[in-house]
DNA sequence: GATGAATGAGGTTTCATTCAT
DNA sequence: GATGAATGAAACCTCATTCAT
């Protein structure tokens, strides 16, 4: 029975796969990208430090796979988004609470992510086997919503690309303002309501905003 | 004549301290953090290996040092700024647009300087004699800025310790977006209007802003 | 066979640290503490210098286990002995001629030991987790005849424990004497009966001991 | 007046010798041999770095010259002794206490020297130019009275010299335990008193000695 | 003599990665 | 596939000593 077996081989491998995911995950929650070694991430899986080697080219496709990972259920909530009709407005300011409450929550995660890239984009070996399908997906969503907000009237007649970089920026910053100031956030929802505000009307805007 | 001595020695002196800096932002703009090793510090200052523990405690000193001196040049455009009158749309029009640019030019460094700080973040030894006083007065100045204009109306009523904080995440991941498209950026005036736009209206503000 | 297999991963897993231990005596012996580096140390191992640290923590532990493991055997031997009956004048002078014995050979291990304890304690660092069980049993021991002997008016009617740390300093001081006039010290066994005599019977004692 | 002068300078030169010695003497008493660095001794004394090598050729000079000087004051109370006459035992005790008390008072000063002649001894490179001439004429001293004993039949008929280097190990071993029980010496006559019985009269001694 | 900036050899430790079993 | 001992390149930091002024 030759199949049984590939197939246990398979589910036992991904098993192995995903211990290594939330073990990862547990990490740099709690440590950050400090302190993921490989042989604390293959104690915390409970296998060994080679079997990492493995499933993992090395130790950056474990944080890229991770990262992957962890912008995929918010993935599913944006690609779920219905853009092609409704209020512009009102479905950014949708995709904006689910973005920032789901950075919030990451953040750490997310923080080892960029810190990878920067780190990748400054010895300029940007990996094209990493192409973050997942954080491109949300991206070209986000374009797509600014692209018909424009021809729509109801958001600046701007490239709508660098729109999204630049909010792409302003997410990317407060993952590391949410774990800079981690003790002083009491209240995530106001911090959150407030971030959007800015994003959305601008810091000249005059929308009281507060319901 | 002793004090030409002593002056001579100083010069001498805080000419291996620029020598050093020098050489550290010169590594860090080529290569980032990852590049400034002290060995490659040292060969680049023209200087031994030991010397550069004469001038700086440790590694983190030396670039909170570079950080630090790399924000005295736009901390001076900053404070010159006369915040008490005039239009405070105009007012952030221009700090924007101060900031923005430095922050082009001195990505790498800026980066590194970030780095620095999410680390000490993560390991939550945040050190106190590091207090990036520089940062801070620029960020107080804003601040400042931030309340006038909600009192008067112009801005929206919002604690302004927190529209400064988000501002800063927005110059903060725009470093990275300038690194990571570094050679995408053709037109760094364009884009530069372009964030300070949706910075000053958002993204769903109506202004088209584009004389 | 995998226990075969795990045997021969345990047999070669010592041997290195055997291996180790064996370098380090080695070492030490030839050029002391001073010698003692870990470039050396895993050289003269046959391993790699990554490879020590997989054996132990630190230096430190290096210099500890070395010194537990050089006092094992005199220690089985003290251990050995029925303290409870016979005469404790020949019971301390059998004792004391193994003691004397053992300090001459393993004179520079002893002393690298010692030295590393002396930095402890100025330090004031002493380690909790180093209570050098060996050379505490022996002591015990050592404590526990000055007692008997003192309650059956042998010895004189002392605090043991101080008796004891008198004879460990004299043995101590002897370590280094003998380091420090190796060359003279032709017949060994005429310098261990005198040292003997003295501690036994003291400077002023009138027993003529040469038989 | 050159003469002034010189004399100025001689004074001034002994001057900052004495500094140096002061200096260092509150280091090593402070600290030990870990803490005397060359920079710390040099700002302690008040002087520049440099300045030290005018006054001594190295590390090792200071510290011997220190050791030296450390014994002085114990020197020449051992020579004022008049060895010829008397009861050689109460010379003996008498000695021992002042050694005794001495090689407590200065425990951390004398560590230092020992480690100094420890490291000179492994590496065999033994100063001909340090003969520590001091410790030597006391330890003359302490040979002639052995000699006197052994020759009116009060000491052991044993080589003198070797007495003396079991005496020598004693107090060397003791200033160790003297360091590395500090806290625990609540009352140093007391345990000076039973050091000296225990030398004086050996462990099988039965003379109570507690007059 | 005094100074103190410069030196650079030397030391310890970490950790991603390999590879024989 | 799994294991984990071995590897060794790097990194940081210390400090006795020199030497031009």
């Amino acid at each position: 029975m030759p199949k049984l077996s590939e197939e246990k081989k398979a589910v036992l491998g991904s098993m192995t796969r995903e211990a290594l995911y939330e073990a990862a995950v547990g990490i740099l929650q709690e440590e950050g990208w400090q302190g993921l070694t490989i042989e604390r991430l293959a104690g915390a899986a409970g296998v060994a430090k080679g079997t990492v080697y493995n499933y993992f080219r090395d130790k950056k496709e474990i944080v890229y796979f991770v990262a992957e990972r962890s912008l995929e259920e918010v993935k599913e909530k944006v690609l779920a988004t219905d853009i092609s009709a409704g209020d512009p407005v009102r479905l950014l300011d949708e995709l904006l609470e689910t973005l920032l409450r789901h950075v919030f929550e990451k953040r750490r995660t997310l923080s080892a992510m960029v810190r990878m890239i920067v780190e990748d984009a400054e010895m300029r070996t940007m990996p094209c086997d990493f192409k973050n399908h997942t954080a491109r997906e949300i991206r070209e969503k986000m374009v797509e919503l600014f692209r018909r907000g424009a021809a729509e009237g109801v958001f600046p007649p701007m490239d709508p690309v660098l729109m999204d970089a630049v909010l792409h920026s302003t997410l990317h910053g407060v993952i590391h303002e949410f774990i800079a100031h981690e003790e002083q956030v009491r209240d995530v929802d106001e911090v959150i309501a407030a971030v959007k505000n800015l994003i959305l009307y601008g810091f000249c805007g005059k929308e009281p905003k507060n319901p």
